[in-house]
DNA sequence: GCATCGGATTTTTTT
DNA sequence: AATCCGATGC
């Protein structure tokens, strides 16, 4: 191993850190303190310094690329010899261990990972067969009550019932644990869930991982939950170095259960630990942080950190108030090409962030509109493609022909013939004979004649086509790698003459199946199980790639750990950021204000902070109020850009256009056209407060309220039949009723 | 069994 | 605006 000076370049709170002797450790850091070189440089300094061997080693960080980052960067270190920590994401990990343990499990060791979409469309059908109205129990809702369980490390038993609601949640959990073990399937709580409690209730098998895990390491440990904090511990009670680092001011997973106050706990159930604070901030200029700490410090209860700098002031943040949401993506679109056009900056050096996913539609379109490249994270997930989700069904149903929803997707995708109700009959048909339908079909090509009572002639020999298929599929499976594979049932089944169907959408869903052909090429030497293993949990971060120079648009929960010289964050409304929903809850409305401050504090040189005065929340505009976080911000330390008179409108794409050679992207700055509603409006309100109307389907009512936009008149109706709507003038047939 | 249409409903954040 | 659901007709 060759010699490293493991504290280059640190500053003494962070050499602390690194070389914390034996025992808890808890470093508090604050944002771009430089936490994840600090993680990084103790796993090198415990392998090089304190001859820890790499194996003894687990670190968990929050998402994969994170994850392969530090190995590389420890590799870089130390060389090859630094390989083999255990390093990923909590659910990978546990996974990982899953695996390993299944005998003690009540699942098979190939089990697979259910995604969100079969998440969901499970629990629907638990809710359906027990008979449950879903516009009452929405699968969501009770989803979201059963996820909260599974992360309290509740099991159905053990479901508390204080409510009918409870009542009905509980059985429905009951239900949907047993549909997912019979397809030999896990959700992503039960990844945690299951790994927490096989380690609390086998000592076994816990010794075996705390005696073999002398070091462990959490990055932002301030999002985890019950079940990975139970986990934690079990994990380091052996040798107790259990090393965290986090921000209770960044955490922003409080919905899924995270809860920040394990960095108190922490420190209860630790009372030896030894405390870090990370405060110098490498990242951002100090007005910046100023920023950052004017919007947190209202947050009460909490320690106050006083963030520092030696990057100096910097510039003022921005403030801009468009006219609409449309023209806030503009804004941003021609900032970034102006900037660019000065040569102030880099296509790559842009982020704009969002509350809501929503929201990057319309900045999709201000690109799309001026021919500008960016990339997108997260929203209509690459994974959640339709055509994407039927490749890898296929794939899954030949690793686990049990996977029920995998077959479902699968078995009339390309239209085959095979209805809903050849697989209802299918599903009783294997039931009685003890199999899952899946495994009935694998038989049906042997065994046709004693099923011809059950089925139609014409829905058998679609069953015995298919059931052909997959079984010539399974039987290469061993051999084929996951590209071939993957090859194979795309030439089987014909699918790109089903996906590609000659619009532009269709050769888009193709490029996408392309796109994980390109992925499963990865893995030839690897095999199918680690394939779709590392396809199921994915997280959005990871799809990023460091590689394009353009701009980048995010969520501001995905924003998370990142960072960009400049950084635009939208939407600053009240309603949007904070969020609506939160307004009721306290607790909330912090989480809300820390994902503003992590928003903030992602930006190195530049912030701009944008808000509309109208804000389309379903169909029509709104006026909108600006974010109450703004008050918050000294006026000094802001820029109030020129009020949005101008209309943006970004001009048509002059074709093909890209970042390079930007030094035309001033050209298509907006070039002014009033709107109409800039000018006198072109219509006249016709139904005033108060006016009585007749509509054609719900009769009479009352206007309560009316207004002129977007070239029309929207009016907020009182119905005698159905209660209050809001219709276009335009487009809802109205008529006055005179008194 | 499948395609099409119209109406209702939707939006918080994600491994 | 976009998706989802159920009803309808072939």
């Amino acid at each position: 191993m060759r010699p490293v000076n493991f504290l280059d370049g640190l500053n003494p709170q962070q050499q602390r850190a690194v070389t914390a002797g034996l025992g808890p450790v808890l470093v508090l850091a604050g944002p771009g303190s430089g936490k994840t070189r600090v993680l990084t440089q103790r796993v090198a300094y415990l392998i090089g310094a304190m001859g820890v061997r790499p194996y003894q080693i687990l670190a968990v960080t929050f998402t994969n690329k994170a994850a392969r980052e530090m190995e590389g960067r420890v590799i870089g270190l130390l060389g090859e010899s630094a390989r083999g920590v255990t390093l990923g994401t909590f659910h990978a990990i546990c996974a990982r261990i899953l695996r390993r343990e299944a005998e003690h499990l009540p699942l098979d060791s190939n089990f697979v990972i259910f995604d969100d979409d079969d998440q969901h469309s499970l629990v629907r059908r638990a809710i359906s067969e027990l008979n449950l109205d879903e516009k009452i129990y929405r699968p969501q809702a009770i989803h979201g009550s059963i996820s909260n369980a599974k992360n309290e490390l509740l099991l159905p038993d053990e479901y508390p019932v204080q409510t009918y609601r409870d009542e009905v949640v509980k059985r429905v959990y009951v239900r949907y644990q047993q549909m997912l073990l019979a397809n030999n399937a896990v959700d992503f709580d039960d990844l945690l869930l299951y790994t927490a409690k096989l380690l609390e209730e086998n000592q076994v098998v816990r010794e075996k991982y705390a005696r073999r895990y002398e070091h462990v390491l959490v990055d932002e440990f301030q999002d985890t939950n019950q079940a990975q904090y139970s986990l934690l511990k079990h994990l380091a009670s052996f040798h107790n170095n259990i090393f965290a680092v986090g921000d209770a001011d960044q955490s922003i997973y409080r919905w899924r259960g995270a809860d920040y106050r394990n960095v108190l706990r922490f420190e209860q159930d630790y009372p030896a630990t030894q405390v870090v604070l990370l405060e110098q901030n490498y990242r951002s200029t100090q007005r910046i942080l100023d920023i950052a700490m004017a919007v947190i410090d209202r947050n009460p209860h909490r320690k106050r950190k006083h963030l520092f700098t030696d990057r100096g002031e910097g510039v003022k943040t921005f403030l801009h108030q468009a006219y609409d949401d449309r023209a806030e993506a503009a804004f941003v679109v021609d900032t970034i090409a102006t900037l660019i056009g000065r040569k102030q900056a880099q296509p790559g050096d842009f982020a704009a962030m969002y509350r809501t996913n929503a929201q990057s539609r319309l900045l999709e379109e201000a690109f799309l509109h001026a021919g500008l490249p960016y990339k997108l994270v997260g929203a209509q997930r690459f994974y959640g493609r339709r055509e994407v989700k039927d490749v890898l069904a296929y794939l899954r149903l030949v690793h686990n022909p049990n996977d029920e929803f995998s077959l479902g997707r699968t078995i009339n995708t390309p239209a085959r013939g095979i209805g809903d109700k050849t697989l209802q009959v299918l599903r009783t048909q294997a039931q009685k004979l003890n199999l899952s339908p899946g495994g009935l079909l694998l038989r049906l090509p042997r065994e046709a004649e004693t099923h011809r009572e059950a089925f139609t002639a014409r829905a058998l020999s679609a069953l015995v086509g298919f059931g052909d298929k997959l079984s010539s599929w399974s039987a290469q499976a061993g051999e084929l790698s996951p590209l071939h594979l993957l090859d194979r049932i795309l030439s089987d089944t014909d699918y790109h003459s089903y996906i590609d169907d000659g619009t532009e959408e269709g050769h888009d869903r193709w490029e996408n199946v392309m796109e994980l052909r390109r992925l499963a090429a990865e893995y030839q030497e690897r095999s199918l199980n680690e394939f779709l293993e590392d396809v199921a949990l994915v997280s959005d971060q990871d799809t990023l790639e460091a590689s394009a120079n353009v701009p980048t648009l995010l969520t501001l929960h995905a924003a998370k750990g990142l960072e960009f010289p400049i950084v635009f964050i939208i939407g600053l409304n009240d309603g949007t950021l904070p969020h609506s929903r939160s307004f009721e809850d306290p607790e909330a409305m912090q989480e809300e204000r820390r994902l503003l401050y992590v928003g903030i504090t992602r930006a190195k040189d530049r912030l701009y902070l944008v808000n509309a005065q109208n804000r389309s929340t379903y169909g029509y505009g709104e006026p909108a109020d600006p974010s109450r976080f703004l008050d918050d911000i000294p006026a000094e330390l802001i820029e109030e850009s020129s009020p949005d008179r101008p209309a943006y409108r970004s001009q048509p794409a002059s074709s093909n256009r890209t970042w390079s050679g930007s030094s035309g992207a001033t050209r298509w700055q907006s070039s002014s056209q009033p709107r109409p509603q800039d000018s006198a409006p072109i219509i006249k309100q016709q139904f005033p407060p108060g006016s009585h109307v007749e509509h054609s389907t719900w009769g009479p009512g009352m206007v309560l309220n009316s207004r002129l936009m977007d070239n029309d008149e929207i009016v907020d109706i009182f119905f005698e039949s159905v209660g209050l709507k809001r219709v276009a003038a335009s487009l809802a047939k109205l008529k006055i009723r005179e008194k």
